[in-house]
DNA sequence: CCACGCGATGTTTACGTAAACATGGACTGC
DNA sequence: GCAGTCCATGTTTACGTAAACATCGCGTGG
């Protein structure tokens, strides 16, 4: 008698796993039935079906997808390449990436880039045009890609976020300049002369673009426009600039440029017996989970990270559907403004 | 004339991307010296090899991973299924699987699974079962899997992290028990009579570990165990639990089951009047990046997660890579307690 | 009553790659 | 000087799937 699978050896190795042909032998069909009844395709009889169902059971089929992909010359699989999933912003955003994308039948595959030298970019890139993917989403500012020779492979769709490439490529984002202004607006609603500002690290293009709205709204606010903190994210350069701040007394509004530095401004001005908000407004960017369980809750510019990931994946998916149009351009998502206790106005 | 891919006009339509056959013809040599050249095999003479990188570069030929998949009979991807990327450990423990995989040449594929039913569960994993991966890694408890008549795909290797699973599974995991052990016994060690404890969600099977190992140490050390509070993760459910907890005057230590929950703690505190750590002290588990720069700054467990990714990729790779031997089994990463400011000695 | 049509199923082929085998020319050793 | 060898390269084939085309049998209408 002979073993199935030509292991002669009961329980032996079998390395390959069962194809249609398996299952089509065991059925007594052809292995095209089995991938009309695989596929749903109509114009299987019933009993047929049946059989087939049973024999895929029975040998515990599934259908391999790489060949699958090489019939049909697409993956159903987006790639996602960013610096980072520690950063909130980053962790949420790919979530729902992954999520839309689950819900229209396609996975995601994560590149990450530890150290963002250009080699690493590049290599990424270069791996990323060999790998299974019918689109990328890029979660970093592009400039680090195409200062060089480096190019996007040519035959892959690619969505960017946060990125200023509205004209060449097809961008996602927050609406970075709209929540910024919000903030510094709020801050001067509450009747502060004026709002200084801890910036994020000049490598990113969100944070460029909230001190630039910050710093475009005070000039048109006519207010004096005071120097600039730089941090990078961290609650540690927060601290720092909390501690610089805590010395000035002509400070009476800070607006930092996401939350986790607000906390770090925070716990300086705790140790310094700087009170929030009586002697100092602050206000964050994002709105964290934590953020509204901070000492004092912040007051912070909402980001929708949800709706920004769904559109990655809209976009993306228009790219490999459509004829080959590529819809470059900026999409926006607008913030909103989180009003909570770190904020009111000045003791004057 | 017949025109390749229909190619005739220029710039149209090339939905077919460049094979080693295109490469093959325009370089003047067969595909399997293409081939050759593209894998970095010897014997091929230097001039030809030039002539093919070349054709290469000229068309931007890359790889097809599909096919290149099918032949090779795998994929070089490990699959990562998961509840949520908002947890700080999840998303970190992702992002150092995905850079330990990179380093091996895998890339990693994220399955999320929104909501925790059964139904969804299941879902994910037929779906993996036909995705293109050689492995999966399973970040969550997986009773929810096997209860009924779910399986595991039987051809996929497969590594789960928070699991008590040891016996049938490779399991990795951060050392729970001991960690928690840790936090307690550092506030006994400070004189508190006992130590209350949050918890996290009875779902999570670490949660339920860190529960376990507090009970455990209190009776070991002879003392009271105080009733639990329950929490879910969140700031809002610490926060909830501190109200309760700042109203007994018999609390001097407070053990929560995350950072994040004793984060709401520590604000419910400062709410009440409650001084920390002379009044109660606080300890957390995990040492979130911000934990350094709550008010005051956090006691807490650390949690290597990067480690736990890297063991699991490295799991995962010999399953892959080995015989077929599975390792079943627990592999505990250890933990470390990081004393900051919100323990002391109690007041008395 | 036969041809035609249609529905169920089988057969061929192509997707892109790379191992295995084949070829053919140059060089070596005796 | 000729057989043996080895090296560079070409040819064949298989991986698993599914579209396109082929076949076969049965029912029906003219």
């Amino acid at each position: 008698m002979v073993e199935r699978g030509g292991s002669g050896v009961p329980g032996g190795r079998r390395k390959q796993r069962v194809s249609m042909a398996d299952v089509a032998k065991l059925a007594g069909v052809s292995s095209q039935t089995v991938s009309r009844v695989s596929n749903g395709h109509p114009g299987v009889i019933a009993s047929t079906r049946e059989q087939v169902l049973a024999a895929m059971r029975e040998l515990g089929y599934r259908p391999n997808s790489a060949a699958r992909a090489l019939r049909y010359g697409q993956f159903n699989t987006i790639g996602v390449i960013l610096f980072s999933l520690s950063s909130t912003g980053n962790s949420r955003t790919v979530e729902a990436i992954a999520t839309h994308a689950a819900a229209e039948g396609y996975a995601i595959t994560l590149i990450p880039i530890d150290v963002p030298t250009q080699d690493n970019v590049l290599g990424a890139f270069t791996r990323m045009g060999e790998l299974a993917v019918d689109a990328v989403v890029v979660i970093m500012e592009v400039h680090l890609l195409d200062t060089g020779t480096v190019q996007l492979p040519p035959g892959v769709h690619v969505v960017v976020v946060d990125s200023d490439a509205g004209d060449r490529y097809c961008v996602v984002d927050t609406d970075q300049a709209d929540g910024a202004r919000k903030a510094v607006r709020h801050l001067l609603d509450l009747g502060h002369e004026t709002v200084w500002h801890v910036t994020g690290p000049e490598s990113s293009y969100a944070g460029q673009r909230r001190t630039q709205a910050w710093r475009t709204e005070l000039q048109e606010a006519g207010r004096p426009v005071p120097p600039l903190l730089h941090g990078d994210w961290s609650a540690e350069s927060g601290y720092a600039a909390g501690l610089a701040l805590a010395d000035r007394p002509d400070c009476t509004a800070v607006f930092t440029a996401n939350d986790q530095m607000a906390l770090g401004v925070l716990r300086a001005f705790h140790e310094r017996g700087v009170a929030v908000p009586e002697d100092i407004s602050v206000v964050g960017f994002d709105d964290i989970p934590d953020a509204a369980y901070f000492v004092p809750p912040l007051t912070t510019v909402h980001q929708d990270f949800a709706e920004v990931g769904r559109r990655c994946v809209e976009k993306a998916l228009q790219q490999i559907r459509g004829a080959g149009g590529v819809p470059a351009g900026t999409d926006l998502v607008p913030t909103s403004l989180v009003v909570r206790g770190s904020t009111g106005s000045p003791r004057r």
